[in-house]
DNA sequence: GCCAATTGTTGTCGTCAACAACAATCTTCC
DNA sequence: GGAAGATTGTTGTTGACGACAACAATTGGC
């Protein structure tokens, strides 16, 4: 865009009263702008845009680092329970976990107790890698203050705290 | 979810030292809770789910909002506009309009200026009907108000102001 | 007037949420 | 102990959505 120079219609469009030109950029954005989920999306696809870009080198999506993240920190938990805790379908769950258990990051390890479920382990690579994402994970956090700043992010995570 | 009982392992798993027992809800996040991101998509998740059960009656989603929303406070603007405007692909915005075309809700006037471009307007119908979904929308947003309270909501808007 | 850029359109691909159905297995209850 | 119902993992389908690529029509620069 910028400036977009002077665009097309240089008619000025009979004083209709109602409605303004808007030609180049300035196009309001109306009730918009009073919708905390309109502010809320456009925020989430920049966060998420940054965290793949910035774990772009080891190819690791936000939600295949939040199911490492829960099953590096609670070792043996069933797919279900990962699925629940994350709010993740479990129908979902299981092509993350295939793909994480090709790469040799994760495995299902048929329960004893409970022979319908698996339970779920970081491999050893598994644990070391997830520590090298882990780092970049705060890497991309660190973009997030830069963008917002860093009490804007603290009081972020404050009012949101709920629903993690 | 709510309580889920006394749940089902009983069995105290003997002192393991490194995992600890993980059988009913409390399962830790570990650095998920420091990220931004995560909160943000739990919070998205919930808002468009609200939108979408607040806007039900009348078959609105998000985006659709978004884009009736723009082109009634911008009468005449092109899809190419509005796409950008709203981060929107033009490709999709394409199908968007289709259905709200088809609903009778917009239309496209071929631009006299440049032939190539349509634009956009609501129909008569249509700026009823955003009328409507506008006091749903304010609905849904009071629903916000009384998840995270007021004054959160207003500190989040603040904060995200400039994503929008 | 010619070549590059723009606009709307069509199509493909991959991600993701929401369901539905199913086999294997566990639990409950009689 | 055994039938009935619930749970777990799996497969498949649907629809919304973002990212791209290609295309015809049209416009603009030069």
């Amino acid at each position: 865009m910028t400036a977009t120079a002077t665009r097309t219609s240089p008619r000025k469009r009979a004083g209709n009263g109602a409605a303004r030109p808007v030609d180049g950029d300035e196009i309001g954005l109306d009730a918009l702008v009073g919708h905390a989920g309109y502010a809320v999306r456009r925020f989430q696809i920049w966060i998420f845009q940054d965290f793949i870009r910035t774990l772009g080198d080891v190819d690791i999506r936000p939600t295949q680092y939040s199911v490492l993240t829960v099953i590096g920190a609670n070792p043996g938990l069933s797919q279900m329970a990962v699925a629940k805790r994350l709010g993740i379908e479990r129908a979902r769950l299981v092509h993350l976990l295939d793909s994480l258990e090709q790469r040799d990051l994760v495995k299902r390890v048929k329960s004893s107790t409970d022979r319908r479920s698996h339970a779920l382990h970081l491999t050893p690579p598994g644990k070391t890698a997830l520590a090298k994402f882990k780092r970049l994970a705060a890497e991309h956090e660190r973009h997030v203050e830069e963008r917002i700043g860093k009490q804007n992010r603290e009081r972020l995570l404050r009012i949101l705290a709920d629903f993690t």
